[in-house]
RNA sequence: GCCUAGAUAGCUCAGUCGGUAGAGCAGAGGACUGAAAAUCCUCGUGUCGCUGGUUCGAUUCCGGCUCUAGGCA
C-alpha cells in the first residue's frame, strides 16, 4: 500500500505553516485540497501560499485555473491522482493540505464518480500539461499571466446543464416539494434523506437517477463502505473555538489591509460574474453587494468574517464524521510547534509512513 | 431642573385589549459522495430595569425611583 499523508482543519487554523515544516522532516511533496485555491488571481482572499512560503516544497494544485473556469470534486480528483503519481515517481511522500474535506475523501477513499457513464470527455492529460503547467509543481508566478487570460481548454463535465435547469425552474416555479416528489418517485431513500429544500442535492439525485438508471442512495451506500486504497496518516488541526475565531477576525482584517478589495475589483472588472464557482467564494461574493453600493464597508467585513465562522464551524463537522482521524488540538501541545511536530512525526512512525530513525 | 420616548434572550427589537413571552441576528449541533469557501436541516426560560399600588393574578394598568436617548431651559 502507498503512503500518504493528510493534513487539514479548519480555515484559520494555521495549516500552511505546519505543512511546510512537516514535508521538510519528512521529505513530501505538497497537493493543495482547496476549492479557491486552484485560482489564478485570487491570492489575498483565499490566503495562498506565497512563492516565498513554500521553501522548497514542491507544490501542486495552486493556480491552475482561470477564475472563469468552473471546477469540481471530479476534476480535483482526477488531478490530484496524477499528481500522486508523479510524486511517487519523485520518490516523494504525498501530502494532501487543505480545508476541502470532500476534496480530499474524494481521493483519499477513491470514490467512484461514474465517470465512465460520462458522454464528454473529462480531461485531456496532454494539453492540461502543455498549457497550464499543471503537473508540474509549485504554480507559475503570474502577475501578467493572470485570470485575463482565457485558457484554450475547458474543464468539460458530464453535466447536462439543460437538464439540470429545467429541474431548477420546477422548484422554483412549482415549489421545492414539487421537485422532491419527483424524486421520490424515482427513488425512494434518497427523497427520505435529502431534504426538499435542498434544492442542489434533489437535483444531482434525480441527475444521477437519469445518467445511470440507478439510484444514487445505493451508490452512495457503496461508496461510503470505501475501503482506503493508501496507507494514511490524516490529521486535523484544531483550536478553541473562541481562539479559532478570534484568528478568523483578524485574518479578514489582514487581507482588507492587504489589498482584497483591488484584487476583487480587478477580478469584478475582467468581467466574473456573482453566480461562478470562483466568485462564490467567501471574500469575494460578499463585496459584489458593497460595490454595488447595497452594503457599507464595515457592513461587509463583518459579513465575511462571520461567513468565513460559520464555514470554519462546517468543516470541524465534517472532519467530525470522517473516519480514522488524528486531532492536532493546539492547546493540548501549549500551541508549540515543537510539540505538535514531535506528536505527527511519532504517528507517521507509528504507521510506518516514516522510518524510526527518521 | 422640566418635557417626551425608551428600558423584554449575548445584540436589534416585536408582543401580551392583565393569565410569567417570541422573531431576526449572534451562538450551538447535524447532514453532505460531480457546484463543497457550495447547499441544506435542527435548537430560544429570559429576576420582561427597580420598587410600591390596584387585582384572584402584573412583564402588561397606575404611582415613585434609577438609567439611556432626544428636546426645552
Amino acid at each position: 500500500m502507498k503512503d500518504i499523508i493528510i493534513l487539514t482543519g479548519p480555515t484559520a487554523v494555521g495549516k500552511t505553516e505546519i505543512s511546510i515544516q512537516l514535508a521538510k522532516k519528512v521529505g513530501a511533496e505538497i497537493i493543495s485540497a482547496d476549492s479557491m485555491q486552484v485560482y489564478k488571481g485570487m491570492n489575498i482572499g483565499t490566503a495562498k501560499i506565497a512563492k516565498e512560503e513554500m521553501c522548497g516544497v514542491n507544490h501542486y494544485l495552486i493556480d491552475i485555473l482561470s477564475p472563469s473556469q468552473g471546477f469540481d470534486v471530479v476534476q480535483f480528483q482526477t488531478l490530484a491522482k496524477e499528481a500522486i503519481n508523479q510524486i511517487y515517481q519523485n520518490g516523494h511522500i504525498p501530502m494532501i493540505v487543505g480545508g476541502t474535506g470532500f476534496y480530499i475523501q474524494s481521493v483519499l477513499y477513491d470514490i467512484d464518480f461514474n465517470k465512465d457513464l460520462s458522454t464528454i470527455v473529462n480531461f485531456n492529460k496532454n494539453d492540461i500539461a502543455n498549457q497550464t503547467n499543471i503537473l508540474s509543481p509549485n504554480y507559475i508566478d503570474n502577475e501578467e499571466n493572470n485570470c485575463n487570460i482565457d485558457n484554450k481548454f475547458e474543464c468539460k463535465t458530464t453535466i447536462n446543464e439543460e437538464y439540470r435547469e429545467s429541474l431548477y425552474n420546477i422548484a422554483q416555479n412549482q415549489g421545492n416539494a414539487v421537485l422532491h416528489h419527483m424524486l421520490a418517485e424515482v427513488d425512494k431513500e434518497s427523497a427520505k434523506n435529502i431534504h426538499p429544500n435542498n434544492v442542489k442535492r434533489v437535483i444531482r439525485a434525480l441527475e444521477y437517477y437519469k445518467e445511470t438508471g440507478n439510484k444514487i442512495s445505493t451508490h452512495n451506500e457503496t461508496q461510503r463502505q470505501k475501503v482506503s486504497p493508501y496507507n494514511f496518516a490524516y490529521f486535523v488541526l484544531n483550536d478553541d473555538r473562541k481562539k479559532l475565531y478570534e484568528k478568523i477576525d483578524t485574518r479578514v482584517e489582514i487581507m482588507f489591509q492587504k489589498g482584497l478589495l483591488n484584487e476583487t475589483k480587478e477580478l469584478i472588472d475582467s468581467g466574473l460574474k456573482k453566480e461562478s464557482t470562483a466568485m462564490s467564494g467567501i471574500g469575494y461574493k460578499e463585496l459584489f453587494d458593497y460595490y454595488e453600493g447595497k452594503a457599507s464597508l464595515e457592513q461587509t467585513i463583518e459579513l465575511i468574517k462571520q461567513n468565513t465562522r460559520h464555514f470554519a464551524k462546517r468543516q470541524i463537522t465534517w472532519f467530525k464524521r470522517e473516519k480514522d482521524v488524528l486531532w492536532i488540538n493546539y492547546p493540548e501541545y501549549d500551541y508549540s510547534k515543537e510539540k505538535i511536530l514531535k506528536a505527527m512525526l511519532e504517528k507517521l512512525q507509528e504507521r510506518n509512513i516514516i522510518k524510526k530513525n527518521g
